[in-house]
DNA sequence: GTGGTCTAGACCACC
DNA sequence: GTGGTCTAGACCACA
């Protein structure tokens, strides 16, 4: 469900939010689903239970998930918040460099469009926008 | 022509960095045109030599500059390396996490799209690139 | 009469406590009136006996409530211990870094001893109380 | 300047954190300022690096100071974000159950209002209110 | 030197 | 059983 590349730059923690975000974009996990304890996640992948643990409360704190003191670890059942202005310039700030050097290295517009939508299809699945 | 923000989390190297490949993309820098030395844009900048250096070494890593030992640092003439498949699954996985929260946080594809296009045009200015 | 939140940071059985002790302030339960057994307001809430019980053993260790082997919970028919300095001092140092963060935010002293001001009113409804 | 009281049930990075809120209150911390660094404030306390560490990222978070990468702690230098409705809600639940135990153990509202006043007060320290 | 990440192991609160 | 807190010690990125 989750793989890790413990050789990767990109630190653990992230590598476990990301992949949970990507599960709830994609509907693998809904609203008010469970996820494993933190225990047994970190016991799952085989890493230490403060790294998933950091993972979790990132999450949470991003309004992704919830969590109970004893009940563990569900999906938002009210969903995720959306995107404010906030986070817009969060994706243009983030967006900006990367653009940058694709223009430098000769990635033109439309291949570079064309990328991005591939990548939305793994989410939408076909299925007509949100 | 860099201005730094050094309350960011972005590291003020990766500002310098960022900010010369952008300016390459805008064309405000031409091949064969020459750029600071270390010394003299850590001064411009009141930052430490090391950090201008990290982001001149980085640049001349991945070809967007050449370093010579006495006449300085120069954009490289030959223009900066094309996109390999190396450089396109990079791009994959950065744009992967970022798209999934999008998706998320109710970001449609033609929202997102729109955002790219408009950052593409800061670059291309109107003209008609690639 | 009871209403409890799954969700919300706050535990479970301080929440029964709480709702228990607004309860008495609002003279909805009066000295001597009985309240259900651990097992029955359990059962009502759906909640695990453990966590009704410790609700029920800090009120009575507050000295809220009288618990008999016999006869049931009753709310304590010599009214609740008054203030002391102990009690005094528990509500200084919860104030305290209330107030602090309320400083930094902007909440002027007028606003929030309005708020406080409201607060009570919930309670006393109208009454001259004390 | 900061003391800990290693036997309270207040987590010791909650009593960090607290009275780095009241010294902001007080204006003995001003916006720009520096704060030791982590190993230096765990080091003068004789607590875990992790501890201050989890202080400081939750000041972080909620607008109080600024950390960057190698220069340290300091204070927010636009000030603290001011009181908005989640603060004010979450104002109130707190303040709810505190007041509803005073009113059971008759604390009337002007000696509470009375307390609220004084421990401003300590804050504002006699100058007119912001 | 700074903070960021990761690991490992302990004890406690909650249910 | 769950998550929350604290400790201890290691290595890395940044400047």
């Amino acid at each position: 469900m989750i793989t890790l590349d413990l050789q990767a730059d990109e630190p653990i923690y992230a590598q476990v939010k990301n992949q949970i975000i990507a599960g709830i974009a994609k509907k693998e996990f809904l609203p008010g689903e469970g996820l494993p304890s933190v225990r047994a996640l970190a016991a799952d992948l085989g890493i230490n239970l403060h790294t998933v643990n950091k993972a979790y409360q990132q999450l949470k704190q991003e309004g992704f998930i919830l969590i109970h003191r004893q009940k563990g670890v569900v999906i938002n059942p009210e969903g995720v918040p959306q995107a404010d202005n906030a986070y817009r310039e969060r994706l243009y700030a983030t967006l900006h460099p990367l653009i940058a050097e694709s223009v430098c290295r000769g990635v033109g517009k439309e291949e570079f469009l064309m990328l991005c939508s591939e990548i939305y299809s793994e989410f939408t699945n076909g299925k007509d926008e949100n």
